[in-house]
DNA sequence: CTGAAAGCGCTTACAG
DNA sequence: CTGAAAGCGCTTACAG
């Protein structure tokens, strides 16, 4: 049988008020006490009922993140990240993944279970018209975003742009002047940006048949969609000594088509992904990369949300919060002893 | 203000009874009076408190799953199928990853939101006395595991077993007697038993020295696990033609030591994974690997799970219910023209 | 500091 | 059929 508030006052021999304040850790209690009911508590194993508190305090101590996918790396590094912080303040994590058939159910579970606020991860695939975020925002449902989404949402984000201008850099800095990009709709525009800007700022000319950039829908697979791509590229005839991949995944399928290609990385093409995957270091050859401070990201994200959560008279105008990025420079973009052939 | 079931009973001039017996369907209620409590209920709005209601009934519908990590694309799928089948059923996911620092808030917070039931991946980790598979036993909360890791718990799972040996005797046909194997306490004893199994089939003997088997305390991720053994093994000047690595990540770990020092796959050594993870398809090699029936297994410990919640009295023997896997060849292992060098 | 007691909003025997 | 009432397990003024 659980024990209850009863049973653990019973035992320490206090009132049920003085229990409810330990485990509050309401500091009204004499230290003696305090250890006595401590003590009762470890020995019945009690653990508060969270829907009874939930009745009174009219908080579920829940909150909902939306990730297109946990099959992801980053998303999945992100939600533990995110869970972490979250569960240090109290609070229990949902987690809804919205790329699922059963997306719309997960989401409205987060309304049926009156969560506390809602951490979007960026864009929800399924729900071009926002519908979703209008919902919680006519809810007073407090609401905190990955990517900027909307003009209302308080949003923390990489420094995608510079970032991603950085690591382009590198790869110019390497000598090369024939850069391709392999982007999506859901990499967002700022890394495909950066890109441009790196050549800009080199004054490369942007050949525009290098730069490929896949519709969302399209991209279900990151992987299978720069394997893709790159295949097309080389179909295509294109000219390029290096590529740049709006993210791992994408430059990892796009080495997989060069080498079926009979090209070499780095030796004939360089490449440089984003994100930084555990497998950025693993793969063969090991990938230039950027890296996001996602324990930091999920770290602000939380207190963003807790904020409003907890103070919601406080301020309340939507801010981008953005974190800086650093480019690791791995073999897949080394310039070879022996130079490129072209 | 939110309207509650005292109001409505006031304006349809009734007890809260029967307004309760109205919203829940239990027929009762005089047609005339329903109606009445009906009308009530629309001009006030009124919406059940779902807490108040979870405190009586002792039932949340919510189901938590307990996974070492979601950052190992194995269990990332795994906790993904499984949300997909629970929501069908309307009952809610709650995920927690056992492996973090919070792991034993995580797990509390379940206890306290009071699951209907709980799925363990696994052992846990950092529960080497199955403290919490006790506690969910007293408490009488619906378990079942994806591993059989306690008797009185119905467990769903692949044959790692026959599935290791298989993978192993396709290594044997391909002309390996001279196999390593590199595994951990969590990835547990089935797949070095099918290991050791082909061996004896085919009559080789076991060269102990090639078996590594890491405690899974040091074992906090796989792929530096792969690697720092194989680069043991290398160093240690053991005579090896293949490798079975436990999983895939293991195996990419290893194929990545091996590289380094300038043996070739499969040309060198020919290896062999497990899971059938995305990134196997996509190495470089591509990697031979058992590829387990992820959705099956999800539907199947969702459909036990919510057995035993829903018919509490039915059948309460821990079953165990295996999954046939499949053998998937790739690069990694092919026999190479002009054949191996040993 | 600590306890007795009044709820939070609902369900459910138990009477009538 | 319907109502009065006893909880479910917790928090929180209010006394002492």
């Amino acid at each position: 049988m659980k024990a209850t508030i009863k049973d653990v006052a019973r035992e320490a021999k206090v009132s049920t008020a003085t229990v409810s304040f330990v485990v509050n850790g309401i500091d009204k209690v004499k230290k003696n006490t305090k250890e006595r009911v401590l003590l009762a508590i470890q020995k019945l194993n009690y653990v508060p009922d969270q829907a009874a508190r939930t009745m009174i305090k009219k908080k579920t101590k829940t909150v909902g993140l939306i990730v297109p996918l946990l099959t992801n790396e980053y998303w999945a590094e992100l939600a533990e990240q995110i869970q972490e912080e979250l569960i240090l303040r109290g609070y229990t994590l949902m987690i809804c993944t919205a790329g699922m058939k059963s997306a719309e159910l997960t989401i409205n579970s987060l309304l049926e279970r009156n969560v506390d606020g809602v951490i979007l991860g960026g864009r929800i695939v399924s729900d071009p018209d926002d519908h979703y975020i209008q919902m919680f925002m006519d809810r007073r449902i407090p609401l905190v975003s990955i990517a900027p989404i909307h003009k209302d949402v308080t949003s923390v984000w990489g420094d995608n742009l510079n970032s991603s201008r950085e690591v382009v850099e590198h790869l110019i800095q390497q000598g090369h002047t024939k850069i391709a990009y392999i982007g999506s709709m859901s990499t967002g525009i700022g890394r495909e940006l950066g890109y441009r800007n790196a050549l800009a700022i080199a004054e490369i000319p942007v050949d525009e048949a290098l730069v490929r950039n896949g519709k969302s829908e399209e991209v279900h697979n990151f992987s299978q969609y720069g394997y893709q791509t790159m295949k097309q590229l080389v179909a295509d005839k294109c000219e390029f000594t290096a590529l740049f991949g709006a993210n791992d995944l994408i430059a990892i399928g796009a080495i997989k088509a060069l080498q079926e290609s009979g090209l070499r990385v780095p030796h004939d093409v360089a490449v440089a992904g984003f994100d930084d995957i555990a497998m950025a270091a693993l793969y063969s050859p090991a990938i230039t990369t950027v890296k996001q401070p996602i324990g930091e990201m999920a770290g602000s994200v939380v207190a963003a949300l807790i904020e409003q959560i907890e103070q919601p008279d406080g301020q309340s105008i939507a801010r981008k919060i953005t974190f800086p990025m650093t480019v690791v420079v791995r073999e897949s973009s080394i310039f070879p002893k022996g130079g490129y052939k072209n």
